[in-house]
DNA sequence: TAGATTGTTAATCGATTAACAATC
DNA sequence: TAGATTGTTAATCGATTAACAATC
């Protein structure tokens, strides 16, 4: 019988080291390392050489028993598995603070992500030009879209506007959704979105910064005082 | 004997929640609703209720078997824990496009993290007003986090130039980092990073963007034929 | 009381780590 | 060969979920 795997049967944890794993090995490539084995790979990531050979057991065949593995077959080999042999062009909704930095930000483009086009609803803003682009008005979106064959979209818009902006993205054929904006978007089933929300982000790192500062926590429950 | 539970000992996966709790638990605030369920809070966040009060218990108290919670007392204690009953001020380093994307972002204002000092080392930008903030100067970035009390700093500079201005914070006495640049910071145990990639966030989006356009993966290794 | 709810422990599930045969 | 390495499975560890006594 045939062996095969289903992609979506990665977890998720093994997903977000994929770029981690590629970034390294660029780095090694430039500097012209041949191969690498995977305690040498794991230690300058900081896990272990075991997770390591087990997350790439999930895709398969990159090196062969007794041969560390190779450079210059590992990063094609992660850069297909992670869908960016091909540059994958996105676009930016909302060119508010965010939306412009992002836009500006080049390692997006250096990571395989070039931005295609920029828009808004605010007359103001329609027409800047940012790092070459004019930021557009959404009546352009959908044709965009399908001439340059774009899958993944960045949304910066407010949070009041944002699932309104989805549905459109959605019905233009929009995959992958980057969502700055902190709501809850609603897709269907065969559209992904990724939230990032900085406000957790921030928020996670303040617990850690207080429970450095006092050292732990003390329950206030019954249990504290006679026992 | 007492019985204390260590802050630290609370797993990363509820630290996470925490802040989407709060989020929740502040809009039913705002539109007046008095008690909820742990039921009803997990099932608006697509959760399990008993991992919420799995996550509620390493804290424990909140409410008392058989009653439900109450809004007006879960919020306080949720922004103890986090931190942010009193505002945390921090400060921006570096004031390029995401510094400055950052410094307009009021969200971060009322989420409970004022930011009270910009700083860039270009002198094109020093001076220039940002939410009636000027960009400082470098100079000034031990005596403002003194004065000011600032334990978290968040870093947009270049990752070339990122190390080094983590070892001046962590000088300065920041406890905390919210770093953007892509690069790994070494900090003393004592200072907490939380590192914010843009990059694996859309790479591990596109991965699944394209495990949806593709439908799965197929392995290439010397098992796919005759067998 | 009957129904609903929490706090807490036990069971389950999934991810990480260890072990080791096969290979170079 | 001896030492090092991968691919793969088994063991361990930790997080999620279920169960339920205590309570209202």
């Amino acid at each position: 019988m045939r062996k095969t795997r289903r992609a979506c049967n990665v977890p998720d944890a093994t997903i977000h080291r994929l770029p981690l794993y590629l970034e390294k090995l660029k780095l090694l490539q430039a500097i012209g390392v041949e191969d690498v084995s995977s305690r040498q790979l794991a230690e300058s990531l900081d896990i272990k050489a075991s997770q390591l050979r087990h997350d790439f057991h999930y895709f398969g065949g990159f090196s062969r028993p007794g041969r560390p593995y190779q450079v210059d077959i590992l990063v094609p080999a992660l850069e297909q598995i992670i869908g960016i042999s091909q540059p994958q062009p996105t676009v930016i909704l909302g060119a508010g603070h965010l939306g412009q930095a992002l836009a500006n930000y080049q390692n997006l483009e250096l990571q395989g992500f070039p931005v295609v086009g920029i828009f808004d609803v605010n007359p103001k803003l329609i027409g800047l030009e940012i790092r070459g682009q004019p930021v557009r008005d959404m009546d352009e979106l959908e044709l965009l879209i399908r001439d340059k064959g774009v899958r993944i979209a960045i949304l910066t818009v407010p949070a009041a506007n944002a699932q309104a902006v989805t549905d459109r993205l959605v019905r233009a054929g929009i995959v992958g959704i980057f969502n700055f904006a902190p709501t809850d978007l609603k897709v269907p089933e065969t559209v992904v979105v990724r939230n990032e929300r900085l406000a957790v982000g921030i928020m996670s790192l303040s617990f850690r910064v207080k429970c450095i500062i006092e050292g732990g926590y003390e329950r206030t429950d019954g249990l504290v005082a006679g026992e």
